[in-house]
DNA sequence: GTCTATATGTAGATAGAC
DNA sequence: GTCTATCTACATATAGAC
């Protein structure tokens, strides 16, 4: 041996085809979790999807359990920083009200669903999954807590009478209307009965400000 | 033969310990079902947890598909009658506004939730399940949207200029935030740092009302 | 109707050649 | 890193005795 290594430091960088594998991989593996859910999906279709042997999924994404967690995580970190930047940048140019607060939080996921990386889309459904499912709570813990705490703490500042536990109502419900728009088209149009029914991205954030608003109001009398 | 029988006609009543099983099995199936998710649930655990022999859970409920959809089936008429009644009594008592309008569509929902059927609960997070993947489509079209589309009527004659795709958004929104109510106490609580956090139906219904309202106010425009 | 035993398929994971 | 072949486990569903 002519090099000291530690356990986990890597011997050589990853090959370019290593790197594109890897990143197929977790693409599809980001389709088919989000169409199929944890337990439905099959490791083999995301292989398939990916175009890749069954056994590189395993080899780069380790279990399917580490690999669900892997690639929520590929995109909450660059969501997260979106949201505070977003935050940040209103912060500012004045005094926030609920509706710029809210708009802080939503914009910039509907800004990559609605952009070119069609991915997003079906990343919204994991998120769905995760913030639904008390099994994944770990999950929501690290990765969406934080920036929730952070967005809650701009609303009670606004309302400082008001106990936490009112905001989290109003919040919990507002991501929940967020997650529906982004899943939900297809059952707004069912309702609707027409198919070009689709649901704006300011009528979303009208809804939870006022929402949060009466929420908050019937709270203070 | 002492007698004709058409081919789907039972030839005999079921025995009470028959209709116990079946009971027992469609409440096994109900808890794990909510639990686990549609495929992470095991016909097994099932079948242990109704403390029946394994092919029993086929014999009564058949496939693991058909089961699924018993066991949502059996408690959605009920909900959809006990609903209609609140719309219809509501009715009876004068002119109805948005908040009564949702009132009486989560009221009757939330009372079987907190009253003493606990079953109610985990049928919750089959409705939510439902609800949310587009697999199960059908489901809601034959079972919930008929009563959702005769709410939608009575806001579509509350507000005559709005489109129907408006209220459904608002409508599809409310219902995320009505089933978030009811699954994500924990998350609630997570957010709001103390372990007592639980949101109220008047405050469910508020944040919805309200929600409802300013979107329809943003389309008059 | 009830229960045991089993048929049949398919899942996740890995061993080992290249 | 890549890919094939396979191991092991467990799923649903059913056949058939009682």
């Amino acid at each position: 041996m002519t090099k000291k290594t530690t356990a986990k430091q890597r011997l050589r960088a990853p090959s370019k085809r290593s790197l594109a594998s890897r990143s197929r991989i977790l693409d599809a593996a980001e389709t088919v979790f989000a169409r199929d859910g944890f337990e439905g999906a099959k490791v083999r279709d995301i292989a398939a999807l990916a175009e890749v042997p069954l056994g590189l999924v395993n080899h780069h994404g380790g279990s399917k359990e580490a690999l669900f967690r892997e690639v929520v995580e590929r995109r909450a970190e660059e969501l997260a920083r979106l949201r505070l930047e977003a935050l940040a940048q209103a912060k500012g140019q004045g005094a926030l009200d609920l509706t710029a607060i809210l708009g802080c939080f939503f914009r910039p996921y509907l800004a990559k669903a609605a952009g070119s990386d069609p991915q997003w889309l079906a990343y919204a459904r994991l998120v769905a999954m995760v913030s639904a499912d008390p099994a994944w709570a770990d999950v929501s813990t690290d990765l969406f807590d934080p920036t929730a705490q952070r967005f809650m703490d701009e609303i009670c500042a606004l309302y400082p009478k008001v106990s936490r536990a009112v905001v989290a109502e109003g919040f919990v419900y507002s991501v929940a209307a967020l997650l529906a728009f982004l899943t939900s088209e297809w059952r707004i149009a069912a309702l609707a009965s027409q198919s070009d029914a689709q649901g704006s991205v300011e009528g979303l954030v009208a809804f939870c400000a006022a929402g949060c608003a009466a929420r908050i109001a019937q709270a203070e009398t």
